[in-house]
DNA sequence: CCATTAGTTCGACTATAATCGAACTAATCC
DNA sequence: GGATTAGTTCGATTATAGTCGAACTAATGG
């Protein structure tokens, strides 16, 4: 059962974050985390192949947004809220707001 | 005289606000303009050649985070603070909170 | 132990973005 | 009007990212 190297609340580099939040499918995901939590990637998979999927969590995972914990054959994460609020105060909270914003004049079909 | 186009608040789009900010460069034009404002282009240029210092700023403006204005043979930038915080409330102002506390543990040399 | 499930890793390909020199433009100054 | 200043645009090159199939791994369930 081993597990993934997750980085430091030290050693989130604020640029990382923004280009891991700068995709919409990775920002899809932060949010459907937000709602939901833990959850394993199938659920969030959204027809894409099985190796893009796996990608995009690893970014997310490398720039500190979120943690995975392999638990048996899923594999489960969650939003490290506490971790992220501690280096960025408010980073968080203000890009999911301006996402749900953003979906006001831009909302996609389900 | 002719003036820049720059996209209305409505028009921005989370995903370009993020990505342009993602950018070391360009974060630090960003915070260079908080602290001094409107500045033109060439004190924030930082030994890059014009070309791409150009591109930089077309990104920033594109996303809608800078205004350019021709004012006779400069081009003097400047924030979009308002339209920021009536787009997406609190995003700038968490993004550049967070730049600061990215400076505290990788200080970087004048 | 074999099949299944859930996801990773690899490698190739494509797409997007950054970099930079060179030629250009538009306003100012003499 | 020629030179200077400040920046743009173009086009080529390189670098970084995203996409996806195929083979792999690790845990579970019969």
């Amino acid at each position: 059962m081993k597990q993934y190297d997750h980085p430091a609340p030290e050693e989130f580099q604020l640029a990382g974050i923004l280009h891991a939040l700068a995709d919409p499918f990775r920002l899809s995901v932060v949010q459907k985390l937000m709602q939901k939590q833990p959850q394993a990637c199938a659920p969030l998979q959204d027809g894409r192949p099985k190796s893009s999927i796996s990608h995009h969590f690893a970014v997310l995972r490398k720039s500190g947004v979120l943690r995975t914990e392999v638990v048996g054959v899923t594999h489960m994460n969650s939003l490290r809220l506490q971790d992220m609020e501690a280096r960025f105060p408010g980073l968080l909270a203000a890009i999911l707001a301006a996402a749900e914003q953003g979906e006001m004049s831009a909302p996609q079909p389900a």
